[in-house]
DNA sequence: AAATTCATTTGACAAAAATCAAAAAGCGCC
DNA sequence: GGCGCTTTTTGATTTTTGTCAAATGAATTT
């Protein structure tokens, strides 16, 4: 069984059939550094979970590069504001270490919550769970200071911080480049 | 019918039997200014629909109230850090304007989500709406200025401005309450 | 209406972070 | 190892925002 089978069954036990549903709408892939998974202004009907390696969910804000998010090893990653919309998406996402990823395809599955009870329920326990997580990071943004904000991700992702970019990091720290790096200078 | 029931339908349509659960899972009230609903240190088991009135959801950084959420009309309030996880939540919540609210007693709707498949849906679908409110004022909170943020509410809530006081609305826009006072001179 | 309390604005100054510019460090490649 | 490229650090300066303190304004009570 694949790792986000794996992932799904603890968040509800599959029964078979559920299993095969989800399996006819996942493809896996490998995908490398740089590549673009989706870009903005179109509509987005996927989403991606992440086996190994990270992907960057990011926008433009003047010219600029600011990344929303950071989808490591167990994670999803998606242009939630057009998946659950089909409005246009404002967000790229793009890889920043090379990554082995199980696509969703969620045309597929949107059309089989009526007949798959548990696909409800498992649609319901990723989307809380993404939910909470975004609550996290928005208590760290609005809460908590810059250099806070680097320890508490040094304390979750230590790894994570060896693999990406300072510009990136610092963009998802909400804090420009040279004051990152003067916060890791100190101490 | 109650306009929660409504708000209910709306997202997905209710059979007789759905609703008669949902009914017995909710209780109106009318709650006053200052008010508490919940506090901080606490497992939070229900969550509310505001029919009428604001409602504040905030907590504590360094002794100062910091905004998370403002409730409106139509929209929902609770401290989901707990209310999906049965720790103990970080999160106040208070009145700011006299409310009518339907308050949910979520264990029930949590062990009938088994039973009642468009409960689970209905849950689903609720939280997909509040992910994605909160990753609207996530957007604002990093990719827009102060100013912007202001004007975005503006045009979003104008009532609100007059009824919610200044350090409430200082704190929810992330800047104090004496700058968001100059924001707002200006011009 | 004066007095008390609470909310908002204004001013002077300090702190934090952004900006601009350049130097230093890392890394792949010939 | 040395060269070119990218990434990170450092320094000087400006801008933004916060802090502290006081003044003004609004609302409520006596």
């Amino acid at each position: 069984m694949s790792l986000f089978l794996d992932y799904l069954d603890t968040l509800a036990p599959l029964d078979q059939r559920t299993k095969a549903l989800v399996e006819s709408a996942v493809k896996v892939s490998v995908v490398k550094k740089k590549e673009f998974l989706h870009k903005a202004g179109t509509v987005c009907r996927k989403f991606h979970f992440v086996e190994s390696g990270i992907l960057r969910v990011y926008y433009y804000k003047d010219g600029k590069e600011v990344t929303a998010w950071f989808a490591f090893e167990g994670m999803t990653a998606s242009c939630i504001d057009s998946l659950f919309t089909g409005a246009e998406t404002s967000y790229y996402i793009d890889v920043v270490e090379d990554a082995k990823i199980h696509t969703v395809h969620y045309d597929i599955i949107e059309r089989s919550f009526v007949d798959y009870p548990l696909l409800e329920r498992l649609g319901r326990l990723m989307v809380t769970e993404n939910y909470l997580l975004l609550d996290q990071r928005m208590k760290m943004m609005v809460f908590h200071s810059a250099e806070e904000r680097y320890k508490n991700l040094l304390g979750d992702e230590p790894l994570a911080l060896q693999k990406i970019p300072l510009n990136y990091l610092a963009s998802y720290l909400n804090v420009t480049q040279e004051t990152l790096s003067r916060i890791r200078g100190k101490k």
